[in-house]
Formats: structure tokens, C-alpha cells, sequence
DNA sequence: ATCCTGAGTC
DNA sequence: GACTCTGGAT
């Protein structure tokens, strides 16, 4: 249950940021497909290496499931190395256009169809597809009103003094989700900003606090400045 | 709790 | 040289 003070806070933290950032442009009109290799490739990668991993593998028209059926493993590896973890994404590559192809002769728009919960289900039994990837695929590709939780996400939350009770990706997610509106557009842009905001100002060390557009109603960010 | 493991920044 | 990055599997 989340209160009308926590949903108003929500809502103004989220106009702040976007005061502050602007619009971010996540995911737009690459395609579906490419926008899951991306959520696929920027597992704990900075988002420059993936999209050298891509353009890699857009310049060899490999940004196709059949295509990325027919490549050998090792190769599709050396591809996409700029992406780190290269071998065990390759192979969480693999597993998805496998999944894809066998499952629905890859019709995209038949997987990305299905309602949001057995759809997030059944990402999450693709090897290679956790949570927060999973719900990137949801909101990024499928355009279903979910909200993805990641470490700018929790950080900049704790930071807030808004950790929910639990500290898993579930209760954080069901803080943003009751706290607010079931809109895609507004999923979308809020969890970019959050990203940009967690890279540029609230950054793990030494957050600029003094430059931060939340830092009044921030507690974490009282205590850093008064250190100086 | 550890493994995976490139590129940029400081 | 250490640190961080739009995590997930074991």
C-alpha cells in the first residue's frame, strides 16, 4: 500500500528530473529486435561497448535471428567482445533467437503479443534472461506498462530514504508500480532519467550532490554535503 | 559468494 | 592501477 504523499513525491521527482535531463530518447525505433540484443548485451557493460557489439553485428546483418542461428558460437563471441562477458553472451544470444525459432518461427510480434505476466514468465525461462532484462524486453520492445528496476534505480531510491521494506527487485518494483500511473510512456522516460541521473549526478563515489535537482528532499545528499 | 572479462575514466 | 558499467548463472 503506498501512500498519497509517497505517489506525489514519486510524480515530483520525476518532473524534476526531466526538468533537469530532458527527454532521453531510450530504445527509439530500432526495432524490437535490436532493442532486446541490447537489453541482452548491456548486462553490466557500459552502453558505448554495446553499441560497438552492435554495430558489429549490424554491419554483418546479423541483427536477425536467423542469421544469428546460422553463426558459430565462437565467432558471434569475437563479434560482440566490446560488450564484455562475451562468451557467455553469445551463448544467452543463442538461447533467445533458439527460443524464438522454435517457439514461433520467429514471429516477434507473436512472442511480444502476449499479455505482460506469462510473457514475463516466459522470458525468464530463457537462459540468459533475468529480471531487470526481462522487464527491459516488456517496456522497451513490447511497450507493456512495466516498470524495470536497476542499480541506478535502487541506489538513487535508498539514497532517498524510499527503500521499501524488502530490498528485492519485486518490492522495489512494486513501490514504483502502486506509487504510479500505468503508463509506457511515462515507465520509459522515467527509468532512462533515473539512469542518466545515477551516471551524471548520483554517481556511486563522490556524488555531486551540489549539483543534484532532488538534493532538498534528499537525506543521504544532507548528510554528504554537510561532509563537504 | 564467485565467475564472466572490454573499454573508458580517474 | 583501481573503478565502474543499463546482470545473470552457478
Amino acid at each position: 500500500m503506498v501512500s498519497e504523499f509517497l505517489k506525489d513525491k514519486l510524480l515530483n521527482i520525476y518532473h524534476r528530473l526531466y526538468g533537469r535531463y530532458g527527454p532521453q530518447h531510450w530504445w527509439p525505433g530500432d526495432g524490437a529486435f535490436e532493442v532486446i540484443m541490447g537489453a541482452i548485451l548491456t548486462q553490466s557493460a557500459s552502453w558505448a561497448n554495446v553499441e560497438a557489439a552492435l554495430a558489429n553485428l549490424k554491419a554483418r546483418g546479423l541483427l536477425d535471428p536467423a542469421a544469428l542461428r546460422a553463426i558459430a558460437q565462437e565467432e558471434l563471441a569475437h563479434l560482440i567482445r566490446p560488450s564484455v562477458y562475451f562468451n557467455v553472451k553469445a551463448r544467452k544470444v543463442k538461447a533467445f533467437v533458439q527460443h524464438l525459432g522454435e517457439q514461433y518461427d520467429d514471429d516477434l510480434e507473436a512472442l511480444l503479443g502476449k499479455d505482460a505476466q506469462p510473457l514475463r514468465q516466459e522470458l525468464l525461462s530463457i537462459f540468459g534472461i533475468g529480471e531487470e532484462t526481462a522487464d527491459d524486453i516488456l517496456l522497451y520492445a513490447a511497450n507493456k506498462p512495466i516498470f524495470v528496476i536497476d542499480a541506478y534505480t535502487r541506489r538513487i531510491l535508498d539514497r532517498l530514504g524510499l527503500a521499501p521494506a524488502q530490498n528485492g527487485y519485486s518490492a522495489y518494483q512494486l513501490l514504483l508500480m502502486e506509487g504510479l500511473p500505468h503508463d509506457v510512456r511515462l515507465f520509459n522516460e522515467y527509468h532512462a532519467l533515473l539512469d542518466r541521473h545515477g551516471v551524471e549526478t548520483c554517481r556511486k563515489r563522490e556524488p555531486l550532490c551540489g549539483e543534484c535537482c532532488l538534493l532538498d528532499m534528499c537525506p543521504a545528499g544532507a548528510r554528504l554535503s554537510l561532509q563537504g
